[in-house]
DNA sequence: GATTTAATTGCAGTTCACGCATAAGATAAA
DNA sequence: TTTATCTTATGCGTGAACTGCAATTAAATC
């Protein structure tokens, strides 16, 4: 009943190097062996697949018809046994990953660009989406790790701490505000404002986070991305409220990036993962680059 | 190093069924000895296949990707061993049979008849084909079996004596030696005699037979094929020496055959295979019919 | 919180596979 | 024919691996 894999491998093997002597040396055990394995297989099947005299090794007809088969799933498995060792030991592999495209334009490149350094030859399937999408592409299975912020608990998802940053004051160097160390929210002219889409994970919490301490801010302006909102300010349309990371230090000229304080409303990046699912060893290694990222923002 | 096959086995199983006990009771085994062949596999590979609760059983990405391919290995694994199974107990199969054209169209045909009633399914490939190409075809393994005559000794080969027939005498009603029981070689009018080729095995056997009692007999007509030569007889032409079984008693009206004596020269007919080769399932069981075709013929 | 279901683990028995040493068969050379 | 040599087969003892039972642990449901 049980299926003789060593049998019908030894059997390739001699079949191929012409004798069970360089086979027991090819594959690392006494010749004793094989012919206990070939004996054992044979009698299984109730069929001679090898005659051989004590001088000489040739297949029988049986033998000749299986061989190419036999050969065939050898390899196989040969190459499918080798590939998951691969996997394994070199975090080699292809993975699929949700991304709010915040973080999928700003602190995932970076990670992307290490991985592929240490990692060469792995690709990533990178899905940048909304916050809730992100969650429900992890919770679906359709990617094994996902960049978002904390949402409702669920049972079968792991939220991990990434990394937070604050909300900042966005705007150009001719306003009157663009001077200041830091502003507060009762700065604020709505009538110049543009804020992110209520849509938004990132605006949720921070309507909720002002609302405590009855603030209510709507904006004049709302767009769907934060690409969009810079676009506006740098255009001197308004003034944007949008993550710090938005923009790196500088990184447009005439743009000012304000701290925003009276409260100081963080936005929370955590990485999402299914709670009983194992990540593959390409994942793995990658879900370890991401939490060395939060290392990096802590330490700063 | 070594594949283990039962873990992939119980992987596939277990993943189809979803469950390690439903997969247990499929294998014939216990669940224990599932959960250990997982354990083992894993740990062999260095990576998870199964994401498993006390409750649930699910695949992990990796074990996703691997599941087709392993399902592909141990289908065709199965398949194979099975159909050497069904070969082995069923005597199923094809094989090759090399045949000299006399017996290919008599005796061969009854014996064909009754191999497809017993085996229904097995395809037989007939080579018919001279004496000496009957020999070779077995020497170089393009038949498993011939049925030829006995040649000379040739270490790869074995020759099993079959049946054996005199050369008789064949002519037309009208003709002046047809009333006879027997004629005899210095009977023969060589002025209208037909025989077959000296190319062929029979005719060199002939003619050592009878060269041993001083005889020599060239014939007027010299033809490659019995069927030709029985033809020509029909036909008026002349009068033949061709094996008893060229014409079973009586096949054609207007046609005598009689017993050709001093002496009786006898055609043997002998099976060859390769001395060191097991017979494959199926020619093996084809083998023993033949072998009680001789039995019939001796009894008769 | 109790119950049920299903995988895991401890333990012990047995089988199975392996390797050493040796035998036996076959070919080639003397 | 005998001998040398090469290659597979076998006897036997050892050790590992696999299995199954029974108890355990963990999750889900009531």
């Amino acid at each position: 009943m049980k299926i003789d894999f060593d049998g019908i491998q030894a059997f390739v093997v001699i079949a191929e190097l012409g004798g069970f002597s360089k086979a027991a040396e090819y594959l690392h055990v006494t010749q004793t062996a094989l012919t206990r394995r070939v004996q054992k297989l044979e009698a299984y099947l109730g069929l001679r697949l090898l005659d051989r005299t004590t001088r000489y090794v040739e297949l029988t007809a049986v033998g000749r018809e299986f061989l190419p088969q036999a050969k065939a799933i050898v390899n196989e498995m040969t190459m499918a046994v080798g590939r998951l060792k691969d996997m394994s030991r070199n975090s080699r592999g292809s993975f699929t990953i949700a991304c709010v495209p915040t973080m999928a334009s700003h602190a995932l490149p970076a990670v992307i660009k290490r991985y592929a350094e240490i990692y060469p030859g792995n690709r990533i399937r990178l899905i940048d989406t909304s916050a809730f999408e992100v969650r429900d592409a992890v919770l679906h299975g359709q990617a094994e790790i996902g960049v978002g912020v904390p949402t409702d608990r669920h049972p079968e998802l792991v939220e991990v701490p990434m990394l937070e940053e604050p909300l900042m004051f966005f705007c150009r160097e001719e306003h009157p505000l663009s001077k200041m160390k830091s502003v507060t929210w009762s700065d604020m002219r709505e009538a110049e404002l543009i804020v992110v889409s209520s849509m938004t994970a990132t605006r949720v919490f921070m309507d909720y986070q002002l609302a405590k301490r009855g603030i209510s801010l709507s904006g004049a302006y709302e767009v769907q991305h934060h690409a969009t909102a810079i676009g506006l300010v740098a255009a001197g349309v308004g003034t944007a409220i949008l993550p710090a990371s938005t923009l790196g230090e500088g990184a447009r000229p005439g743009m000012c990036r304000i701290a925003l304080t009276g409260p100081v409303v963080k936005r929370k990046i955590c990485l999402i993962h299914r709670k009983n699912n194992t990540l593959s060893p390409a994942a793995e290694a990658f879900f370890k680059l991401l939490l060395q990222q939060k290392n990096v923002a802590d330490a700063s």
